[in-house]
DNA sequence: TTGAAAGCGCTAACAT
DNA sequence: ATGTTAGCGCTTTCAA
């Protein structure tokens, strides 16, 4: 493996010089500069980065840590986030599971973007007390050099159904996620308060899992009732697909027999049969907006305030 | 930030020894061990990963790399992957684009999978050169620690459009992905033979870019069209599931009026209406198979030979 | 503008 | 079983 020494000896300069030159610093002369950058060229060199990094106590790395590789979210956000962190020149890292632990504990990254639910708080709060910013996505979550955004879940489920109260709907159904996540649970509260709030006293309940699959078995329970609800609320668009394919089979219209709603605008929406209505939220411009606010802590700006993303309602055929 | 060195001091023993005790070895009493475990809790020390690195001049780390966060296939290898990984004790590095080679050039992984069309040739090679293994997948290349796994692309169009020339199907179209992909190339030559071994010399040919928009475009041009080919054979599920959709809202009956297939058999297949005939490559498995021979390769033993991974037809209700 | 040398935090050979 | 120490490859201070 070629090193530094190799360049700076075939360039016939210090080692010094040659580190200079790599990194283009103006206190070396140009042709010094070109000499070294010859040398490099021609022994196929390249840095070693855990030297780099370890002498300099940064990598250039900002790891991103996500529950599972699937799903259409965490594609769109890592999608935002790296298109952001390309632009400023840092390394995008994504890992999962145990991984993102050792990654981060390492400090093989030098901030950590988390949007896993399975990672404890406190070994997040422990890395943010050692000086690295940390941002958490989904959860809520203080302490030193922490930062967490939240979408608005119960706000926006509330103003959906109510929406859905005014247009003339009485009986409404729930279709969860899982029921020990952030967002399924907020959304939950939403859609309690908001039937509450109008007098509706009752409703039915699904137990889903924010997959396509779940929404399906579920769907083909409704389809067999005899009590079926106006109006579905599915805690996430994927389910409310699967939900919406397992009536159609039934033959069960929707949104005549039963209207259906869901949450994420995940693309696939616009094209299914009805079209879904649902709550949209950019979560490609959510990720360049974290990124954006974790390179600005990582310079010392100040990042803007991006706590709470917006969302918005989206109307199509579905209900 | 707390280091070895504060640990046997705390622990009252030598930096080796502390060392020593925190990687398990034998060679320290158990005695010892305790009271220097105790003190790493106690001042909350972790190993700095970037020195360790450089010394063992091996990182534990696995790069992949992708050419985008987005995409099912993605999603199922890198799980598979992922799984594989962290059962060995492997992390893994998902990154992309200009990441992906700073990454790869600078060490900071022992390994690569790389999963990225834009990724040139000349970088990988000479990352085998120096003594990297580097799985490429969807990709033909060769050289030292190189190996390359890519699906039976050609075998497998073709015998699905063998089947349906066999069940009575005359007129056939191609839908593309994007031109240069090494995918749809090898789908179009095995579609492009397998047509001209029975003699049928012409078909439609529609470009397509392997996304559901794309495919839904096409679809709305092949519905207005006057000549609609009997058999559509889009070059990947996205973009078939797209067509299907446009056709439908145009009320062209499907498979009746034009019948489809894709390749992949992502699962949203089975969640359309109609369901997806398609061809089917285990994507969770490719990504452990590609783990289990790099893993392999790392400890020197003779990998499993993964160069060719199966795919089955999937028969269902489009045609 | 260049070079010598210290040291980032760790592992492991060697000495005790 | 434990301690001393060299050195991984780099950056950067300090001296020339």
């Amino acid at each position: 493996m070629k090193t530094i020494k190799d360049v700076a000896a075939l360039a016939g300069v210090s080692i010094s010089t040659a580190s200079y030159a790599i990194n283009n610093s103006p206190k070396v002369s140009t042709k010094t500069k070109e000499k070294v950058l010859l040398a490099a060229r021609e022994l196929n060199y390249y840095p070693n980065g855990n030297a780099r990094n370890l002498k300099k106590q940064r990598t250039g790395n900002i790891g991103v840590f996500i529950y599972e590789f699937a799903g259409p979210i965490f594609s769109d956000v890592l999608d935002g986030i790296h298109k952001k962190l390309q632009e400023e020149g840092y390394n995008i890292i994504v890992s999962s599971g145990k991984s993102s632990l050792n990654l981060l504990q390492e400090r093989q990254v030098d901030a950590a973007i988390i949007f896993d639910d399975s990672l404890e708080n406190d070994s997040l709060v422990h890395f943010g007390k050692l000086g690295y910013p940390v941002y958490v996505l989904d959860r809520d979550l203080k302490g030193e050099n922490m930062y967490s955004s939240v979408i608005n879940n119960e706000g926006l489920v509330k103003a959906l159904i109510q929406r859905k109260i005014d247009a003339g709907y009485k009986t409404f159904a729930y279709l969860s996620g899982p029921v020990d996540s952030y967002n399924n649970t907020h959304r939950y509260i939403g859609f309690k308060n908001v039937l509450q709030e109008n007098g509706i006293d009752k409703h039915q309940y699904f137990e889903g899992d924010f997959t396509i699959h779940g929404g399906y078995e579920v769907g083909l329970k409704i389809a067999n009732s005899n009590e079926k609800p106006e109006f579905i609320f599915c805690a996430n668009d994927e389910s409310a697909i699967g939900l919406i394919h397992a009536l159609k089979s039934k033959n069960v219209r929707i949104p005549k027999d039963v209207a259906v709603a869901g949450f994420d605008n995940i693309s696939l929406g616009k094209y299914i049969n009805p079209t879904l209505t649902t709550i949209g939220v950019d979560h490609y411009n959510w990720g360049k907006e974290v990124a954006e606010a974790i390179i600005a802590i990582l310079k010392h700006e100040k990042p803007k305030d991006i706590s709470h993303p917006d969302g918005e309602f989206i109307q199509r055929e579905s209900s």
